[in-house]
DNA sequence: TGTACATCAGTGAACGCGCGTTCACTGATGTAC
DNA sequence: TGTACATCAGTGAACGCGCGTTCACTGATGTAC
């Protein structure tokens, strides 16, 4: 099975590094060093191979529930806007350019329905923190958790997609960012 | 120079219904009602087609600064992260395609740089706002305008992004989820 | 007014090329006796 | 141990197709006298 990890992890590098549309059998074929044929011995065909990298090459997003009760809520805020800032930035070139071929992005959301994930499931995971918190006293009852972790989420997706659209090859974490962003959202200490 | 209108429209709709992939020559040409060589006597090549279309044809999103001292400074900010929300919206799909392409994502960024423009733009108006409402003391001293209007326009960018994904024809704005965001932020009153 | 010519938007048909995919094949390794 | 055969990962070369682009052309409209 050496040979299909191989074809996946070129096929992600020439998807991350070229765009999809440049992502031909010819050269993922090169990048991974077979020849053309090989990768129907083990894909359908190329939509597979797509597919394929999309289930198994994305980045994961460690789970976040073990956080709470730790430290202070702004620390773990801070630690957790950091993380997601890396994992959209890593996953965006390849999950931005499948809005080139609706039929693909269509499949991949199936398959993420399939499986009950999808691209909700980071902001889940904060707001399912910070209700956490909210049990042990560390937030105020009458916080909107969904909208406070609607509200990091979407500051770390779209400073990811900034750092992406300027070609800047990390994200941009300088400074203190995230703390800004966590005070901003009414979490200090 | 109604052809040019006319390709640059049906290109808009291609690229927006079936996507940059899908968005050949023929297609564009059948469209706009044209022969492929009719395309050929007002652009230079297919890029300088998808260029003029991120120039010309992506929705614009209006001034914000008329609003400062109106009403409540809440009421402004749910109006405004409402305007954000269906500008993403329309913009995502042609946006977030060009990433299948980074020689045309470069390209593009060339461009807003040069006019300097943006995709920070959004977030800078929503600052710009808030440092107004700041000058006229609706808004405390200590605030991290900055901060806050990266939550506000990253939570936009994200629900937008959401409901693109998933295939909704219209951004949900349904309930008082605006709201929420801003008063999360914030805001209330 | 008619006539000869220029301009100009648009086209049908063809081009060369790179794409995704398939096929018959090879050569190395494993297995039976 | 040798020998005959089976299995299996991988390949070179070809295929048909649709792509972006170009070219010589058409026919309608404008202009000069």
């Amino acid at each position: 099975m050496a040979a299909r990890d191989r074809i996946l992890d070129a096929a992600a590098q020439v998807m991350h590094d070229q765009g999809l549309a440049a992502s031909t059998t010819r050269e993922i074929a090169r990048a991974a060093g077979y020849s053309e044929a090989t990768l129907y011995k083990h894909f359908a065909d190329k939509q597979d191979i797509f597919l394929s990298v999309l289930r198994e090459r994305l980045p994961r997003l460690d789970d976040v529930a073990g956080l709470v009760g730790q430290r202070t809520v702004a620390a773990n805020l801070e630690q957790i806007v950091g993380r997601l800032l890396r994992f959209y930035y890593a996953s965006f070139p390849i999950a931005a350019s499948i809005f080139s071929q609706p039929g693909l992005l269509a499949s991949h959301r199936d398959t993420l329905a399939a499986r009950g994930a999808g691209p909700r499931h980071p902001v889940q995971g904060v707001a399912d923190y910070l209700s956490g918190e909210q049990a042990q006293g560390r937030v105020a009852e009458d916080t909107d958790v969904a909208a406070v972790a609607a509200l990091l989420a979407g500051a770390a997706f779209q400073q990811a997609f900034f750092a992406n659209f300027e070609g800047r090859t990390e994200p941009d974490e300088s400074g203190d960012w995230p703390a800004r962003l966590v005070a901003a959202a009414g979490f200090t200490g």
